[in-house]
DNA sequence: CATAATTATAAATTAAACTTATAGGTTTTA
DNA sequence: TAAAACCTATAAGTTTAATTTATAATTATG
């Protein structure tokens, strides 16, 4: 009788069907056949009833199935034993978030990270990625979460997520009777940009780069927060591009003015990011983890064409 | 992780000696050496300190032991439960028994228990009432032997027998002459008492305490055996009381000191206890019919009055 | 310092788990 | 009711894992 057995059995009485519950626990339904007759003779007992449709549980597969429980309950806390260990052996966790990922993700996953690792003392700093990348080198912080690939020698990156930019077109706008718009339809010359330094800003830059490499500028206005941008677009100043996050946390009124890119959308690659040496890998694991938990919900997969925030010089 | 890896571990842990663990275990030392090395990497800790002679458990391997045990522990049920439901009457059984009923209950029953059920492999083990408690909800123990009532939440009571005490009364003691002696004959600051933890003591002080509440005492000699308070008590430090069967044990002499209470006698209750999951019970009843088969010859039923092990705070 | 005791490693073997392919049943449905 | 769809079982072959034998490495012990 092994552990993985007993997994089985619990696929198998919670779906009732042996291919469902194979895939369930990715592996063919052969493997879990061969397996459950495997444990059914060696109890020298039936668990199922094969006869009805849909399977049923047998009266002494229904207490085997109940007693399984418990087993793989037990049996999945050695895991969080571990964690629990290693997220108290790790203490202090200096993380740096950039400014443009900092707002809207950190209140996502907060909460669940130190209900869950009570032991690890988080210590969160808003940084940009020069910064990130000093920081990180020089033992300063433990890991990071910042827009990739970054290609550093000595870091290590587990991308997150892929989160597109939404162009937030103001009424008036050539582009603004569109559904969707394309990478065209910008001119970088009337986008509206966070100061530099931001690597989002640079991702921009980079994106328009392939479309226009003309420079002039009328005027050159950059802010360092979000909300500046949006108000200087409703002046009729110019458009902005806005991670997908951030727009969520938009009004109504504003909402109407976001244009979502045609596929591929550009987008940018989130991740967490820490030295090489994993030092802190367990924590590491954990954040990367809670955080995969709570943006599966908030992020639909598409197809994105990804900007790197390194500049192209 | 598996669970035949949790049980190399819990092997290793308990010899501290993985060649010793390896024959416990009935595979090779280095079959030993690699699953607890494996499961170690799996794990990502140590859990066993090898530098220290003999090896030790690390803090996060003490852990893992202590989880490996109810998984280990559980993962077993399934087999009992399986032989519950087919009636086999055959397997491990762990006995507890209290220490003021294992020498004169089991050599009366043993041989004949083993005689009839083969199949069961008993593990009698002497604890006293707190520990048999806890080992029943934990799991440790099946069934226990022990004075009752306990009104444990989880736990179910069937009676053997009821035991009738005997004074046991030094010659020259004032109540020597008598045939037959009342609980008022006695005095709570002269019974020689087994040490604290004896539910068996607990149960004499709350019959005393019906007589005299005062506890002023000269003295205070609590031992561990009834053989040395029958010394103590022929000294002339005072009486003490013996379970009935005990009595049948003495010689002819020490037969003479022993004085019987006038009806209703003051008796413990023994009973057969066990989770209310009744996951042995086949083994419970054939325990039960063979206690009973030799206690009836033993114990002549007689109007008692019962003392219940539990101390009125 | 040599010997004994104990654990780790390597190579080979054995056993177990898993997959692909397919057979043999039901149940659905056309 | 025959064909199709669906589902589980079986067979054969592959991959992976567990175990053993043999031996090296390490650590106590006299």
């Amino acid at each position: 009788m092994t552990i993985t057995q007993l997994k089985y059995v619990l696929a198998v009485a919670e779906h009732k069907n042996f291919t469902l519950a194979a895939e369930k626990c990715f592996v063919t339904q052969p493997t879990l056949s061969m397996q459950i007759q495997k444990i059914e003779e060696e109890l020298g007992i039936q668990i199922f009833d094969r006869t009805k449709k849909p399977i049923q549980l047998t009266e002494i597969g229904q207490k085997i199935v109940n007693q399984s429980k418990n087993i793989v309950n037990e049996a999945d806390r050695i895991q969080d034993i571990v964690d629990q260990q290693k997220g108290f052996i790790g203490g202090e966790f200096r993380l740096g978030i950039i400014p443009t990922i900092m707002p809207t993700l950190l209140p996502m996953f907060l909460n669940n990270f130190i209900k869950k690792y009570p032991k690890v003392k988080l210590i969160i700093e808003e940084l940009n990625t020069d910064e990130i990348i000093l920081k990180l080198n020089n033992g300063h912080l433990d890991a990071a979460i910042a827009a990739t690939p970054l290609e550093e020698e000595k870091i290590k990156e587990i991308v997150l997520y892929f989160e597109p930019f939404v162009a937030y077109i103001p009424e008036g706008h050539s582009s603004f009777q569109k559904q969707e718009i394309e990478i065209d339809d910008l001119n970088i010359d009337e986008i509206l940009l966070l100061q530099d330094g931001h690597c989002f800003r640079d991702g921009i830059l980079n994106l328009c780069k392939n479309v226009a490499t003309n420079e002039k500028t009328h005027f050159q206005i950059e802010s360092g927060s979000f909300e500046t941008l949006i108000k200087l677009a409703d002046e009729g100043l110019g458009t902005t591009l806005l991670p997908y996050l951030h727009t969520l946390d938009l009004n109504e009124k504003d909402q109407l003015k976001l244009r979502h890119f045609k596929e591929p959308k550009p987008a940018r690659e989130v991740s967490l990011i820490f030295p090489k040496s994993e030092l802190k890998i367990h924590i590491i694991d954990a954040l990367r983890n809670t955080i995969a938990g709570v943006v599966k919900g908030a992020i639909v997969f598409q197809n994105v064409q990804i900007i790197s925030p390194l500049q192209k010089k």
